[in-house]
DNA sequence: GTCTATAAAGTGATAGAC
DNA sequence: GTCTATCACTTTATAGAC
């Protein structure tokens, strides 16, 4: 994995900060090098001098804080099959370990909460646009190691819709960070992430493993169909 | 508001028509007054001639196909609630009058395939980002109205919790919209829609039925109607 | 209605002074 | 390292010729 040489401190690290907050409220392509600088009050140039140019800042901002969230999913995974070797894990288990370093990560950053996760959001929607070859790389591993434990815990269940389900489930986490504060909306104010989250491991977890009660084997007949 | 007037052809629609793929392709934001016109070699000054703004061209592309796309939600989901009057909807029936009018709709659209459902994609995806007014306030309407009838369908179950699963569930179409590409991938060419959607279905009703009495035992009885 | 020409502002990047 | 000034484009929009 790449080291990512972003200093605790320091005007690269108030750039990149500036860069990543701004990225997260108006979308990677509407925010300017000017944006930027100005945002904390600095020289324009310094983005070129700093990061060489927009795009190298863009990627620092896109790996900054995915590398280590898809880390501690992966180590959150193998330390959960560890304990029972051999044995598939449950469902939600897995589910937990793919969801929950979103929140744990975010305790570690210097963005505003609501921030971090809509930024979380936008990467992980862009991802297959090409934004970052290497985070797409990146993503590619996770997301094999991932399926890889739902086809041991979901075996009866073709690998293949296993994996529609996947895409599936990615699409609402995607959704639920970067629209979370519709959330709360009608409560008035919006919930916690670890209130989405665990009622969203209960979603998911109901979704990917449907119809495993019945006939798993009878179960793919004609997908094209449904007409009635 | 609702009155679109689009003419079925001219330059105008050859214009709104460009720009509607190049906006599926590249983004709302990423598309300029001048790629639009150069698409279709006419002249720069026609899309203020003929849509007022590069913003009037927008509104036009996201509400051209949403509107009739959202009715035929609405009157699919009130065709249905017709045929038994007083009883509640089974799952399937619902979640299938919110998608199926995806391919519907698109079989009565000048744009590819590909294109059609991942402009679809990024439009859902912007909802709530305040990119047209109009149209957000259409989506609210369409959103209220399903909700309520999954309140019916699933009457055990918070409705708070319900409005949780819609927003999830959203997220899950919104994704296998703009990364349709993604799911054909292991199987080497794309999956239909139609076999994609039925996955979908069956997908988010069991996450939108957790934890209901009956899952354990009768889970399957109201989905024996439909042959995914 | 269609075109050219141009205005006015914004873009990323950089040379060179300090 | 920081800053100013500037280059070379691109952006939306429009005035006015045809």
């Amino acid at each position: 994995m790449r080291e990512l040489t972003i200093p605790e401190s320091g005007p690269k690290r108030v750039l990149l900060n500036a860069a990543e907050q701004l990225f997260a409220k108006k979308g990677f392509e509407a925010v300017s090098v000017r944006d930027v600088t100005q945002f904390v009050k600095m020289n324009v140039a310094a983005v070129n001098y700093h990061f060489g140019s927009r795009e190298g800042m863009l990627t620092l901002a896109i790996m900054h804080y995915t590398l280590p969230l898809n880390e501690e999913r992966i180590a959150r995974l193998e330390s959960a099959e560890r304990k029972t070797p051999g044995k598939p894990l449950a469902l939600e288990e897995i589910i937990d370990a793919f969801v929950r370093p979103i929140i744990t990560q975010n305790r570690k950053t210097e963005l505003p909460e609501a921030l971090f996760y809509q930024l979380l959001g936008r990467i992980f929607a862009a991802n297959g646009d090409g934004l970052s070859q290497a985070y797409e790389e990146n993503f590619r591993q996770l997301s094999d190691r991932f399926m890889r434990a739902l086809g041991k815990a979901l075996p009866t269940i073709p690998f293949d819709e296993l994996a529609s389900r996947f895409h599936f489930m990615s699409g609402g986490l995607i959704h639920l960070l970067t629209h979370r504060e519709l959330l709360g909306k009608r409560a008035g104010s919006p919930m916690t992430m670890e209130a989405i989250l665990g009622r969203f491991i209960r979603f998911a977890a109901a979704g990917l493993r449907e119809g495993l009660a019945a006939d798993a084997s009878v179960k793919k007949g004609p997908q094209a169909t449904f007409d009635f």
